[in-house]
DNA sequence: GTAAAACCTGTGGGTTACACATAGGTCAAG
DNA sequence: CTTGACCTATGTGTAACCCACAGGTTTTAC
């Protein structure tokens, strides 16, 4: 299978597939008069694993790790299992964060929907933003 | 004031500061001698409203809109209603696909806690992963 | 008075998981 | 034999910073 075969059969982009080899997921053999990346049904069966393997959370480096390990013959359940666990907590904290900045954005909604448009003065620079306190303390990106 | 004691007032780092000048959002004056950076308190206001704002969920692009808009004259508010209100949908579907991937976490941690370790073999790598099904549909990053 | 500590400057690279553009080689079909 | 579809490698971009580096400046301490 060429790149874009396997990418078809495992419902990804060829990118995707060229980024996965590239961060060492696959190692396609190469055909020796063109170059070209030759991937087996084996490599097939290990995009399917790494699919499975994101949509729980593991990144690609993680993934690439646990590769690594079944590649030595080494069983990877231990760490996997350890790295699911640890990342569980971070993404119920970040579920809070998110929660928490979805009803300040309502909260703030709501509130402005009784108060003018102003125009910015000396020290206002929108009464909308600033009438919002910035107590609470998580930082987070979108 | 100079960077650092900026960042401080502030409660950021002087990487943030300078970040946030180089993104156009502060525009410090200049020491005529040694080119450092000079920050007034009408800058500092303008750091606190930009604490609120990515609090708020905007982007730090977003936020230099609204405060040129603001520089210019011009009433932000409007964008500001508009930009919070079609972030929230984007805000509440991350939610819902992060609770997702939070549940079929657990699902698969209990799931493991009754099946043993395997060392792959030519066909399985890690049955941990191989026993989950492929089909919710979301992709997402952490 | 000077030397070290602490701070400033600009530049450039790293983070994540790809997407996209480019330039040039390869291949199947008309 | 050319066109179009595909391949290659490389580099760039994304978001919001963090960190490192090299070299200049200011402050502090002896």
């Amino acid at each position: 299978m060429k790149v874009s075969e396997l990418a078809k059969h495992g419902g990804v982009t060829a990118e995707t597939v060229r980024h996965y080899t590239r961060e060492g997921l696959l190692s396609p053999k190469r055909h020796p008069e063109n170059g070209y990346q030759l991937f087996s049904s084996t490599d097939l069966e290990r995009l399917h694993f790494i699919q499975r393997a994101r949509k729980l959370g593991f990144s690609v480096a993680e993934i690439r790790d646990i590769l690594l390990h079944a590649d030595h013959g080494d069983s990877p359940c231990p760490l996997v299992r350890d790295l699911l666990a640890s990342r569980l907590p971070q993404i119920r904290t970040r579920i809070a964060e998110l929660e928490a900045l979805a009803q300040r954005m309502e909260q703030a909604l709501e509130c402005w929907q009784h108060m003018p448009d102003g125009t910015p003065d000396g020290h206002s620079l929108c009464r909308l933003i600033e009438s919002f306190p910035d107590e609470p303390s998580t930082q987070e990106a979108l």
